[in-house]
RNA sequence: GUUCCAGUGGUGUAGACCGGUCAAGCAUUCUGCCCUUUCAAGGCAGAGAUCCCGGGUUCAAAUCCCGGCUGGAGCACCA
């Protein structure tokens, strides 16, 4: 064993080491730690003292097999091993509010959830979590519906938090006349004050009969703002969480299912806590912003005798210089600055999309991040290393050039070329009529000089005869020649002339990057015409994009 | 301010609960080679880490304990 441990660094082992790796494999010596030291100090002695060649020697003479490659070791695949969980029985759940378009973020709670429900054989809830009419709309509700769709995640339920509505006064009554929960009347400076200084209000002494009395009053009286329910916690908790906590407030607005049928809403936390329990969740993953509320949604159950499920907390996911947040992205498109919600800039699902990021790439991404808190921000450059494999094998191959400089070359031997679309797989050829006039790119026109051969790809060697703004040259032949440059090309008259659109980060640091869409005039073959909309393309030596319209495409990546 | 959470190559993570087979695995990135009528994909090789810092326990610490530093989040009648 020092042998080998020798062997494999440099010549040199330590008794330390080999005194670990035997403890480790053979635990029986583990009571006998200083007697077999010695031996072993003697052995790591001696084993220094020979050459790497003599140690290899050795080797081989008494051990062969330590010579043999080690294997790979294979990566977990997936999420951890949930503890407590029993196969067939989990029931996980992703609880999105409508009040906005669906981005990465969202992406990734209901991916884990989804994906730990698929683990287990059990059942995964969409629960449309609307209870603040002011904020909520139709428009963010199906937004979030046709994400998910996109995603390709599927639900065994999908429900409102507001379709419990009764449910949630029954309890609430519950929590009154148990003296566990109360009507405040106090102003909301008062509250927020008396929360910070640890500090109980009257309304937290008033009996039942007054409690029910004003719960009453809130249906109609009362005005938004006026009282508030609340749960009776721990003013002196040092968790601010636990300082007696809002369970329900009136809001006035319209709901955007239920109009004006209620006017009392339950707060987030008492509906999360009373919706997973009667959901039967079992396991529920929670960004990690949450985590000081678990104290209070397990409190919330115990005290009504509710079946508490088991929550995990994972961290936020955002990507650098990529706003995730309403209050950011909105002020932008109010200026102009991007376009919409499906601006390729932005981490918005729709932007993805538009911007040539597979659904199954995601998955994979979210899924190599891990359950870890650590706060970080994501690398974008993993995405599009998922994104490629997925891409690469489906995506055509056509030529485009930007920054078109001319090139006309004299002797062309046919009028047209056939050029398949895949270089492997079979997705068929096109044919593209050639008349010795062509388009090649700016970048590789730097690189071209008089006397050169180049290979115009698919087609053949050319040998250059004259440079500059225009370029001239001779054809050559079509025997493949090692180290010559081979550019795409595409053919002057039937070039179509669309709009590339590069996305870049939209900030740096805090400053908005006003460089953040690169926009590029370039040829491409009239193939592109043919293309569906949507469809990913390679072009040669470019990188993937995506067919955005008939004028224009947006580079997904290298 | 206060409470909670986190800190492993450039980046993202695995390992930590239960100390030894981890002088630290995987992915990404970068470099080189092979393949190739693409600078893609695929194959191979390589580069890159004081495991945040300091102390302690132990024969043995990325892992346990104590102290510190740094970052993030909560402290809403938003979710």
């Amino acid at each position: 064993m020092a042998l080998q441990n020798a062997f494999e660094h440099g010549g040199e082992t330590r008794d330390k080491i080999v005194l670990g790796k035997i403890l480790g494999t053979k635990p029986e010596f583990r009571t006998k730690v200083k007697e077999i030291s010695k031996d072993i100090s003697e052995i790591v002695f001696n084993v220094n003292q020979l050459s790497s060649e003599e140690q290899k020697k050795e080797i081989e003479k008494s051990f062969p097999e330590i010579l043999a490659p080690k294997e790979k070791i294979q990566g977990r695949e997936g999420l951890p091993e949930l503890k407590d969980a029993i196969q067939g029985k989990v029931i996980t759940r992703f609880p999105p509010e409508p009040n906005g378009y669906p981005h990465i973020g969202h992406a990734k709670a209901a991916i884990i959830n989804s994906e730990y429900a698929k683990m287990y054989g059990g059942k995964f809830i969409l629960r449309m979590d609307d209870t603040n009419p002011e904020a909520e709309r139709m428009e963010y509700h199906a937004a979030i519906k046709v994400g998910l769709e996109w995603l390709g995640i599927e639900f065994d339920i999908v429900k409102n938090t507001s379709d419990d509505m009764e449910l949630f006064y029954e309890k609430g009554i519950e929590l009154i006349n148990s003296g566990k929960a109360y009507i405040c009347t106090c102003k909301r400076e008062d509250i927020s004050k008396n929360r910070r200084e640890r500090k109980a209000c009257k309304c937290s002494m008033k009996d039942i009969d007054k409690n029910n009395k004003n719960w009453r009053k809130m249906q109609e009286k009362f005005k938004p703002g006026d009282a508030v329910v609340r749960f009776r916690g721990d003013m002196k908790a040092d968790n601010a969480v636990m300082r007696d906590p809002v369970l329900f407030r009136i809001i006035d607005g319209k709901h955007y299912t239920l109009g004006e049928k209620y006017r009392i809403w339950p707060s987030y936390d008492f509906a999360v806590a009373i919706e997973d329990s009667i959901d039967g969740v079992t396991h529920a993953f929670r960004s990690k912003e949450f985590e000081l509320r678990k104290e209070l949604t397990d409190t919330i159950l115990d005290t009504l005798n509710m079946r508490k499920p088991y929550q995990g907390f994972f961290s936020r996911l955002e990507f650098k210089g990529m706003p995730i947040s309403k209050r950011v992205i909105r002020p932008l498109i109010e200026e102009g600055k991007v376009s919409w919600y499906d601006d390729p800039r932005l981490p918005t699902l729709e932007a993805l999309k538009r911007r040539g990021i597979k659904p199954e790439a995601i998955r994979k991404f979210i899924m190599s991040l891990g359950l870890t808190k650590a706060n970080t921000l994501a690398p974008f450059d993993s995405l599009e290393a998922f994104n490629r494999k997925f891409v690469d094998p489906d995506s055509k191959r056509l030529f485009m050039v930007s920054n078109a400089k001319k090139l006309t070359v004299k002797n062309l031997p046919v009028s047209s070329v056939e050029i398949p679309n895949h270089p492997v797989k079979n997705m068929g050829k096109r044919k593209i009529d050639v008349n010795g006039e062509f388009y090649i790119s700016g970048d590789d026109a730097q690189n071209i000089k008089e006397g050169m051969q180049i290979r115009l790809l698919g087609l053949g060697n050319i040998s250059i005869k004259k440079d500059g703004v225009e370029f001239e040259g001779e054809f050559e032949g079509e025997k493949n020649i090692a180290d010559i440059p081979k550019i795409q090309w595409v053919p002057q008259k039937t070039a179509h002339k669309i709009k590339m659109i590069i996305p870049k980060v939209l900030f740096k640091g805090d400053e908005f990057n006003e460089d953040s869409l690169e926009e590029l005039d370039v040829y491409t073959e009239p193939q592109y015409l043919q293309l569906k909309e949507g469809e990913e393309i390679q072009f040669v030596r470019f990188g993937y994009c995506r067919k955005d319209s008939q004028n224009q495409a947006i580079f997904t990546h290298k």
